[in-house]
DNA sequence: AGCGGAACCTGTCGGC
DNA sequence: TGCCGACAGGTTCCGC
């Protein structure tokens, strides 16, 4: 499910529907989605504050104290959904925070792909530590990026879903991001010009800004806290939409296969 | 170091 | 109807 807007979309829902509220216990459904030792997980997550809740990259981070964070990572299907205290149980609950209020927070995930950390040491952790830019940085710039990116023989299309690069992009927004910005998915990152990298820093900021904007794209998994749908899907140009035709020339999108991802682009818009 | 492919796990959909 | 392979908003690990 979750890009960077959709994970954005998720994290400004929890902040004004779980942050200043206490988790009174928890409940592990499946413990391959909890990363520590569950009863060390348990006890150090039970009597806790949300202090404040954020994004870094496509991770949710939970901030419980002053060095102490509950970081998750949704994958391909994970959401944080906000439900009444009794609720009954739904398939694919994995881990419930019972909340000191009427509410539960549960962790939905039908592939078990997602996974909750508890970390004294939020930037050290593997994944945030390695994190590219964000798409807002100040520091992405032109000039940076191609320097980056110079030896990288890497179809530009698999080198967006590098996160060590740029952080928050996913295989939808790819290739939205390619077709906004003219560039062909299959060039080579190493021999693009100052002026495409220029292309692609502004499309992949005002693509992921008007996703976010929509609340992001719900195809099949993604939802919001509330359940919700996003609704970029309506907006879509080019992801899923091989035989149709480009909005701009009204030739075949077409779908290709690279690094076992699929990656839909126009041929004649994209040289 | 960089790259491609397998692996993680579960559900759905299309073809035969 | 039923089975089987392909595919799915992601990341990590392994071998070359």
């Amino acid at each position: 499910m979750p890009e960077l807007p959709e994970v954005q979309t998720v994290v400004n829902e929890l902040k004004t529907s779980v942050t200043f509220q206490w988790i009174k216990s928890v409940d592990v459904l499946r413990e391959s989605i909890v990363v520590n030792r569950i009863k060390e997980f348990r006890k150090n997550v039970r009597s806790r504050q949300i202090k404040a809740v954020q994004r870094i990259g496509k991770y949710i981070v939970f901030t419980l104290d002053d060095k102490l964070w509950m970081v998750a990572h949704l994958k391909m299907t994970g959401k944080f959904i906000v439900k009444n205290k009794n609720t009954t149980r739904h398939a694919h609950d994995r881990v419930v925070f019972q909340l000191g209020t009427n509410n539960k927070l549960i962790f939905n995930d039908s592939r078990c792909f997602g996974r909750i950390e508890l970390t004294t040491d939020l930037h050290n952790l593997p994944g945030i530590k390695k994190l590219g830019w964000d798409p807002w940085d100040d520091n992405l710039t032109p000039e940076n990026f191609k320097r980056k990116i110079e030896h990288r023989k890497i179809p530009i299309k698999t080198l967006l879903l590098d996160q060590t690069i740029i952080s928050g992009i996913g295989n939808i927004y790819a290739s939205e991001i390619l077709f906004d910005s003219m560039l062909n998915p299959t060039t080579s990152a190493q021999v693009l010009t100052k002026k495409q990298i220029s292309r692609l820093i502004s499309s992949t900021r005002s693509i992921l800004r008007s996703a976010l904007k929509y609340n992001g794209t719900s195809i099949s998994d993604y939802r919001r806290v509330d359940e919700k749908k996003g609704s970029f899907q309506n907006f879509l140009k080019v992801y899923g939409k091989s035989e149709r035709l480009c909005p701009i020339c009204e030739s075949n999108i077409v779908k290709i296969r690279q690094s076992q991802r699929s990656t839909f682009y126009c041929p004649n818009c994209q040289q």
